[in-house]
DNA sequence: TGTACATCAGTGAACGCGCGTTCACTGATGTAC
DNA sequence: TGTACATCAGTGAACGCGCGTTCACTGATGTAC
């Protein structure tokens, strides 16, 4: 049966969030139609009057995920409360509504082209927003140490996630906390 | 037809090596037990005369692909030249033969404990060998030194998989190789 | 404002396909005599 | 050393299953009069 527009867009909007959820818990390959639309309250045909494909979602829920629970790179808090929350045992366990580089960042080269741009696109932005909050006045070096920083927190939170024992996860977490709140205090 | 004791020791070698390689290309979900097979010159029957289930060979292959032509990390050239190795485009665009953590850190999470646990016991033993390789005479912070480098190594190459232009990929790159060579020479 | 009707979001059965796995069979290997 | 036979690695057809996708149908929405 037909719904309202309004009624509609939250169904698109709903699907968006679950396949965001479902894609950085699982991947994209462990996740189907079926699902993401269950968990949105729909059945999975419904999914094609807003989708044209699973791979047109995928695309654009990456461009939808940042700006969202994403990174906690964006936040209104300061960089050191980022850095601790980003490298936080929490975090780790929180796949579904952590950070999608570290969640997907493995899957997209696998991936189609559409996905990639849209993820590099992210990764871009991303980088504007980190550099935006370290440089320190017209600081050239401002690009560089931001790629850096999300590079060591995205590695050290992959690999965190993959230890086999809180000791080793730990030892991760303190390695890359250590060195970015140094690093940003000089 | 039955074969020789060696030949069928090949066979299960050449199925290793094959999923070693196409694991760490597509990852495991997007390739099939045949196509492993098919890969060592075999059919998908025979694979299953040496492997339990798909779980099984997943397991033993990350705890085979270390120590093979892995993460270069455990190579007999010096330390800036590993790096460089590793920070590399090359490395970039070849991930069937490159670092495993990298490649397949980011399913680990996904899969089942045994899968979990061989990967786990992989990360314990490469930070012993970095840490082996960067430490100077019974320096303590030898294992969180090692810590830090490979998660801003593996971070940085996942990163620079998923960049959709080589200006993006090279600047990452750029960006982790100057850290970490400059924090070894101290 | 009220009525008639076209639209179209959502439903659920059905489809083709590829996957992991099983199994009866084959024939070379390697052992027992 | 030579022969007979049990073993078992490899083959390929077949299986059940879940997936992405399609489509005829339903009935509430929203528009034309």
């Amino acid at each position: 049966m037909k719904v309202s527009k309004e009624t509609s867009a939250k169904h698109r909007a709903d699907l968006l969030k679950a396949a965001s959820r479902l894609f950085r818990e699982r991947g994209f390959d462990k996740v189907g139609i079926a699902e993401i639309a269950g968990a949105a309250g729909l059945t999975h045909g419904a999914f094609y009057t807003h989708f044209e494909s699973k791979e047109a979602l995928c695309a654009e829920v990456i461009a939808h995920t940042w700006g969202r629970d994403g990174t906690a790179l964006e936040a209104t808090v300061d960089w050191r409360t980022s850095v601790e929350a980003y490298l936080s045992p929490k975090h780790v366990r929180d796949r579904a509504t952590g950070c999608p580089f570290a969640a997907l960042g493995g899957d997209v080269p696998r991936e189609s082209k559409g996905i990639k741009t849209a993820f590099s696109d992210a990764l871009e932005r991303s980088i504007d927003v980190i550099a935006a909050r370290l440089g320190r006045e017209g600081e050239a070096s401002g690009r560089e140490d931001a790629i850096l920083a999300l590079a060591t927190m995205v590695g050290a939170l992959l690999l965190a996630r993959t230890a086999a024992t809180p000791q080793l996860r730990d030892d991760i977490l303190d390695a890359a906390r250590k060195e970015l709140l140094e690093s940003a205090r000089t």
